[in-house]
DNA sequence: GCTACACTATGACGACTGTTATAAACAAGG
DNA sequence: CCTTGTTTATAACAGTCGTCATAGTGTAGC
């Protein structure tokens, strides 16, 4: 039952660590502890190490904000911005202010030996997986080529930004005031 | 002669250490040794600890890029904004994207106990700084309050954002993409 | 000279880190 | 039952961390 759950439960847990420590503050042993998994077993799910198991961890991220954003931008690039930026506020105000994202946390921590290029990798594959999302959208919906691309790089670039910022000022109002022109910016160039 | 010398020594070290590998993996002995200054001094000189050098590290930084940006405003906020992408420019790849910012690296790791708050506060005002500084120049090229306000929340956060991009892929498409449509908004608002 | 004070040198403390090794427990298949 | 392989349990390793204490060096003022 618990077979592959416990590893699961342990990339999981990493990402939500990383996203608040970021990744040097986040132990093993503390991720192992509260996903309810022994140290032992961690080497075990993943012979990597440390690394690989920040690497899933991003990778996950990643792929759940996708979901959710491939989700929304069937309505329209407006929708999915709109529901980016809603989740990245819901982080926020649900953490008071204490997570934010794990692809920026790791992204922001120097790559020494080539342990933690895999993840800077992985971080890299993320943002760009979101931003080509958005940019497809965009031209879906009549943006020309390098407009799209530029807007979306914008609109993720912002986002990471307004978080961090809410962040360190413990307040929504960064967050807000770049989701208002971002919006305004989005509907003038796709509505 | 090197009285207050060494301890501006300590304070540069640390921010420079901190904008590559982040708050946490920046150890105060490694500091020391980058400053050539004995680690014993280092309580002397900061009896505060890790969290008071850290505090002035990001102060430091944040002045440093205040003064620059103060300075490139005055001809206008469009090469103000020109100025303050181009410093990021140089530091990523002046760094081979090794380095970023050391004002953002301390906004994405938890500040669990009340040492590591001076530590946020610090970063809080030096972005509200930044913010002040453009917003200001914006209004007074005919900008209306809340959107020059809005513009300069986003242009600090898409810049932050950008260069942590940068950091992740390795190359600086996204902070020149977000340059462009950074400059075209300015240049419309206040041109 | 000598006292006062700013700084250095050295070493230790307890706690934590990533990682590995080894042995025990457990499940499933024959 | 017994064997095979996955998972756990426990302990240890070498290293680093922030912090503090203590003794020593210097240098400036009287």
């Amino acid at each position: 039952m618990t077979e592959a759950d416990a590893r699961r439960r342990l990339v999981a847990g990493a990402a939500d660590m990383i996203r608040r420590r970021g990744l040097n503050a986040t132990s093993i042993r503390e991720v192992a502890k509260h996903a309810a998994t022994p140290l032992g077993s961690t080497y075990h799910y993943f012979p990597g190490g440390k690394q690989q198991l920040a690497a899933e961890a991003v990778r996950f991220a990643g792929e759940t904000v996708g979901r959710m954003l491939a989700g929304q931008l069937a309505a329209g690039p407006v929708d999915g911005l709109r529901a980016f930026l809603a989740l990245w506020r819901e982080v926020l105000v649900g953490s008071e202010f204490r997570a934010g994202c794990p692809v920026l946390a790791v992204s922001v921590e120097e790559a020494p030996d080539e342990d933690r290029l895999a993840v800077l990798t992985a971080a890299a594959a993320v943002f760009d997986g979101w931003e080509t999302q958005l940019a497809d959208s965009l031209r879906d919906h009549g943006v020309a080529d390098g407009e799209a691309e530029e807007l979306a790089t914008l609109v993720v670039a912002a986002a990471e930004g307004a978080v961090a910022l809410c962040r360190a000022q413990r307040s929504t109002v960064p967050l807000d005031r770049v989701a208002a022109r971002l919006e305004s910016l989005l509907t003038a160039a796709a509505g």
